[in-house]
DNA sequence: TGGTACCCATGATCTATGTCCAGTTGTGAC
DNA sequence: GTCACAACTGGACATAGATCATGGGTACCA
């Protein structure tokens, strides 16, 4: 039995393309590996050496200016895939926020089993799709919102994409919901292209207005979704 | 004959990806279609219907906000594909900023067959991963960077893109460039979120300053590519 | 050759957000 | 417990860039 049947993301991630012959081939090439909160997978602008499946955990894409600025480009979620196949350098680096474990390899493997897969290739390709999509959408907000546009933007994101993991809706109040953020404030508004001030006013601005309730400062229970999406624009 | 064999981009778009016999078949499939600057072949939020190649002629991806606040996510040109394959509802409007020719293949039609041919769903993953890296870049851009730092990048950039088609690069003058822009001064300030008024005074800024000149409104002279260069950050 | 409509440049203001700094709260170590 | 350090909040002020307003080019059409 491949180490694979047991794995949480098995119909979730690319995997879910290959039948368990094929699994127990791409399982040969790939090993797992937990990284903690903080520690680096991938640096920006090196080589493209390794790509990844994320199983556990939530990692960061970020790029920086030579003066120290950074931009967070992407958030990776377990059933993620991370990494640049087929050559060329990685434009970002991967950073684990909380702890994590991946599934990871050898790129060179990796493109060489995905040309001959091409069932692999097809949902790589689904996902790179659906993955610029979301990039795109992300453009419209770094270019054209206000601050208090993307923050009420970045908790619907939030409280969409932590389903499951970090988020609870409560049937009998759906206007409600509570989230565990796995960023810092700092983090935030790297996301968002903001100052960690401008985040932190809106945080209260928000809380006094009754939208949100602050528990801790990584927990967000969201009082008025509604109000959320008519701020989000 | 098929009428791929005089097309231009035949070994550039992802049609390179096939022999004769393939391409002959997609080609019995798609069929060319002149498109007149300002004019739109896929708005925002409609159901994917259809994907193209661009054989002529440079096409804006652009995202807008309810209250009409415009944002350019991405800019086409030859040999580029266009269109969501495998499903969807498109994230942008593709509107010609150019006269244009694209060969439009419904969207049905071009699923099918790509996911029969591997080699061309592999030229396509490949595609979309490098749209995904600059796209990711441009975000940097957007989320963190000065009104200046960003004509400069946005300068580079059309350098970059348009050689050969509307960039000469000078034997005897290399840190000297010519471009013809394929945007008004409006469209400029959707690609890198700021006004016109901004971008207008940065032009007249940088030709001050002796970095660019302006023979007319759509023509820029490069005269300092470095100095463009040291100020992109 | 004059009209008209758009595109662009530029000056004068305004304001959202950045910057700087001081104070507070939470957290983890010993 | 308390000490030390990092994360966060909030006030005061500065400013880049937005907004508002005007006039000049330039192309197109009659």
């Amino acid at each position: 039995m491949s180490s694979c049947d047991l794995c949480v993301v098995r119909n979730r991630a690319i995997c879910a393309a290959l039948d368990s012959k094929e699994l127990e081939a791409l399982n040969a090439i790939g090993r797992t590996r937990n990284i903690t909160s903080g520690e680096s997978l991938i640096w920006e602008g090196e080589d493209s050496v390794l790509v990844a499946n994320v199983i556990e955990g939530v990692l960061k894409l970020s790029t920086n200016t030579e003066d120290g600025r950074e931009q967070i480009v992407g958030v990776v979620y377990p059933s993620d895939f991370i990494g640049r196949p087929f050559g060329g350098k990685s434009g970002h680096g991967v950073t684990a926020l909380t702890d994590a474990k991946v599934c990871v390899f050898s790129r060179r493997d990796f493109d060489a089993f995905s040309r001959e897969h091409p069932k692999l290739e097809h949902k790589l390709l689904e996902r790179t799709l659906g993955e610029l999509d979301r990039t795109r959408r992300w453009m419209l907000l770094l270019g054209r919102k206000s601050a208090s546009e993307k923050m009420a933007s970045f908790l619907i994101e939030m409280s969409e994409r932590l389903t499951g993991s970090g988020c609870k809706v409560d049937a009998d109040k759906p206007n409600q919901r509570h989230l565990v953020l796995p960023f810092s404030r700092q983090q935030i508004a790297d996301v968002l292209g903001l100052t960690i001030e401008t985040v932190s006013r809106q945080f209260t601005r928000l809380k006094n207005e009754g939208v949100i309730d602050l528990p801790s400062r990584r927990d967000v229970t969201i009082l008025d979704y509604q109000a959320l999406v008519a701020e989000a624009g």
